[in-house]
DNA sequence: CTGCTCACTTGTTAATTGAAAGTGACTAGA
DNA sequence: TCTAGTCACTTTCAATTAACAAGTGAGCAG
């Protein structure tokens, strides 16, 4: 019966590329073996809207801890979700930016914003957020 | 600039029904407060397939434990995304049921396939799920 | 009475998180 | 030159959370 769900266990991973630890086949748990947790989509969300530096993404108004933020964009940019450009020599500067990949997350995030916008009361419309998002376009 | 941005922070919550914990007023923050792990979505996932008992949950190919299953279940209930149905009496057997504000997370689980079928290769297609989910409809 | 299922709960240990402080490379001002 | 401040992290460590294994209780089948 399991088996003839679909969402099979996978057993090997003999033909992947990277060293990854896939739960499942299952595209939604591969992507929450990427994104599950409370922190990484935010950064995402960020970088949508325009932040790109260290201090942007630390200055969120949810308060990301520094330990964390340095963590995620690490594992965003093994993932090739992100990547940094160093814009600055003496201090190196970096500036982080979404790869084709890390920018088709914004599907994701739109769902779970009209998701949120429908079910939980006093959260930001979908309309406000694309009116911030033209704003901030560099 | 982080209030022109529109991701305010939230200061109180005089307002709010619950004792929530957000973030921020931000709806993708809000929505992974409540969301945002490794396994909450796929118990969502699974009562969309239409599996109802704690342990059809549990015989996912994930490999969910126990106790964690037992957490979210709790937590989904509370958050009126799940509500769990008493099927048999001597002994108390329960099946677990999507509410409305639980279904429609269904849009949120499709566009993280469509994300992983683009981008994480050997994951199952929309179509595969779509099929899967016909023919397990009670 | 024995073993079995289902739906959990309870330990115990391992990993992750979060708050705060520290680091290194600079820049600007007295 | 000395002091203070910014930026982009790293380190430390207590506290929370997760994972694994085992246990529990209510029944049912032989």
């Amino acid at each position: 019966m399991s088996g003839k769900l679909g969402v099979m266990a996978i057993s090997d991973d003999n033909t992947g590329s990277a060293p990854c630890h896939r739960r499942s086949i299952c595209g939604v748990a591969c992507s929450l073996d990427l994104l599950g947790d409370k922190w990484t989509l935010l950064v995402v969300r960020d970088l949508l809207l325009g932040k790109r530096t260290f201090g942007e993404l630390q200055a969120s108004p949810e308060g990301i801890p520094t330990n964390i933020l340095a963590d995620r964009l690490k594992r965003l940019q093994a993932e090739d979700i992100v990547y940094k450009e160093l814009y600055q020599e003496r201090p190196r500067r970096y500036r982080y930016h979404l790869s084709a990949k890390g920018a088709d997350l914004g599907p994701v995030l739109f769902s779970l914003l009209r998701w949120a916008n429908k079910h939980i009361p006093g959260t930001m419309s979908v309309a406000e957020v694309q009116a911030m998002m033209e704003e901030n376009r560099s």
